[in-house]
DNA sequence: GCGACAG
DNA sequence: ATCTTGTCGC
């Protein structure tokens, strides 16, 4: 359900129509028109309950996909929510344009869930996209609420060095902006970039993912996401014991 | 023209 | 992303 009813132009109104055209250049125009609109706010770990890590899965002849939203307490890291959604894909992986491939089937995902999450947290860039306005943007656009995206390459701009202990943290730097975070999550391993989505900021987005990355390089939200749709993929009988 | 390119 | 288990190393 869209946010607030502010001041709309006639191009975005017809955004909130159709959100996911089917032709890329539209696709292209459609996020140099939104990127503006996406909120930068302090987000406090400690006042976030509940995150959701979402993910999609594709069967090897890419004419299935599983997408998985999973829900859990930031504290405990306890799942207290999940859903999926089968569907086949519509829109080809297109570097720049991967929300209009993922963001649908996870919309729809999204909207089964009985909990509401404080914070999204998306597989794929925010605004460290080439027009800055990535997938867990969108996804935050047509949700109203935060989103962060946390992805495990980079799709634009290059990460100052940093410091192998886990927790450290550097610029990630594309055409002269600070567009997102390097940030590791394990001593001596690769970092993920962190990105805001909409609704968030780089400081409290890198605490919150470090949270919730106590073991893994990824973050918990994401890997269960990653996991249900894996299981979900092929057909796992015996889902008992999932909440 | 060439290389890069979230998943 | 996907095809895929065990294995080497800290």
């Amino acid at each position: 359900m869209p946010e607030e009813p502010e001041e709309t132009s006639h191009g975005e109104q017809d955004a909130r129509l159709r959100p996911f055209p089917s032709d890329p250049d539209e696709a292209r125009s459609l996020q140099e028109s939104l990127a503006h609109r996406v909120r930068v706010t302090a987000v406090d770990p400690d006042s976030v309950s509940l995150v959701a890590g979402t993910d999609v899965t594709y069967s090897p002849d890419d004419q299935r996909l599983v997408a998985a939203v999973v829900v859990l307490s930031r504290r405990t890291l306890e799942v207290v929510d999940h859903a999926t959604t089968v569907a086949e894909p519509r829109f080809p992986y297109v570097p720049g344009l991967f929300a209009f491939r993922e963001a649908p089937p996870l919309m729809e995902t999204i909207g089964k869930l009985r909990t509401s999450p404080d914070v999204v947290l998306c597989d794929g860039a925010g605004r460290a996209h080439p027009r800055r306005f990535g997938l867990a943007c969108h996804m935050g656009w047509s949700l109203g609420r935060p989103t962060i995206g946390c992805a495990k390459s980079l799709l634009v701009g290059a990460a100052e060095p940093l410091a192998e202990e886990r927790g450290s943290w550097s610029d990630l730097v594309a055409e002269g902006d600070v567009v997102g975070r390097a940030l590791r999550t394990r001593t001596g391993v690769r970092p993920v970039y962190i990105s805001v989505g909409h609704d968030a900021d780089l400081a409290g987005s890198t605490r919150l993912v470090l949270d919730l990355s106590p073991r893994y390089r990824i973050p918990e939200p994401i890997r269960a996401a990653d996991q249900l749709s894996r299981e979900i993929l092929r057909g796992d009988g015996d889902r008992s014991g999932n909440v």
